[in-house]
DNA sequence: CTTTCGCTTGCAACTCGGTTGCAAAATGTT
DNA sequence: AACATTTTGCAACCGAGTTGCAAGCGAAAG
């Protein structure tokens, strides 16, 4: 995703594309994987904290990314591929690995429907496997 | 569970019983629900932020206790229910209501076992569905 | 072209859950 | 009783996330 591609993905979402939030998208995009507030930091080491900070909150907002949550207390962020401006319904698993603290997108894994007991009303579901990847079994 | 029945079930988990740690236990117990080091602390003021944090290792460390992450940047702790010592089996779904902000147990729901992919070596699973509960969505 | 207004940014300070060092208190052992 | 071990409370710390504020920047108005 060239400069010009993050442009034109901002504005769909109603985002005025600013240096930094290219940079945030960009990078976002070509990890393959949901990344932490932490690794976006030291993969842009030109924009401070709080500025990635506030461009996600941002990006959130618009439904560009959303978020996931391993258990890895500190929140991860991912490209939303569904459908702009809809509910987020990318739902699928994911994958913390347990050696390397590495979130994996598990997109080939469909969620089964679960019915909540009477009365619950679902927003969201959120699937999280833990264990070791394929490359920490590797060298262990 | 009273006093005896706490010291019991500590010692069947080679945890010797102290005051505390009885408390703790009961609280949990107590609470339909799982319970947060926050909720746990004004439950029992008499002990100390710390005490009730070591306490809590203390437990998940002998497998009394059983950790869960709802999405609310706050762990909650949750009596272990399956038999003694083995490895966590008390694999079920959970509920975090967005409005009250409580957890509960969705203790009837059971988890689709999921394969996951070759070279993933999966230890536990994490089935979090987020809402609003009926108690608050009566008094909405 | 310059002024003005509003959005964006970086810095520093702060919040809050969780965690640890340490000394005092409690408990157990000889 | 004297000593060793464990448990506890306090205060200090940590790290992710969050916010206030002033400076920077860019677009619109004069």
């Amino acid at each position: 995703m060239d400069t010009n591609d993050c442009e034109i993905l901002l504005k769909e979402h109603d985002i005025k594309p600013t240096a930094n939030r290219n940079l945030v998208l960009k990078a976002l995009d070509e990890a393959a994987r949901p990344l932490s507030m932490l690794e976006l930091e030291d993969e842009i080491e030109t924009i401070d904290k709080s500025g990635i900070f506030r461009t996600l909150r941002l990006f959130v907002d618009h439904h560009l990314v959303h978020v996931i949550e391993d258990g890895s207390d500190a929140v991860r962020y991912e490209l939303c591929h569904s459908s702009h401006d809809e509910i987020d319904d990318d739902q699928h698993a994911h994958f913390f690995c347990q050696v390397c603290h590495k979130t994996y997108c598990l997109g080939e894994i469909s969620l089964p429907e679960l019915a909540v007991p009477q009365g619950f009303t679902a927003t969201s579901v959120n699937y999280l496997i833990k264990g070791v990847c394929p490359h920490c079994s590797k060298c262990d």
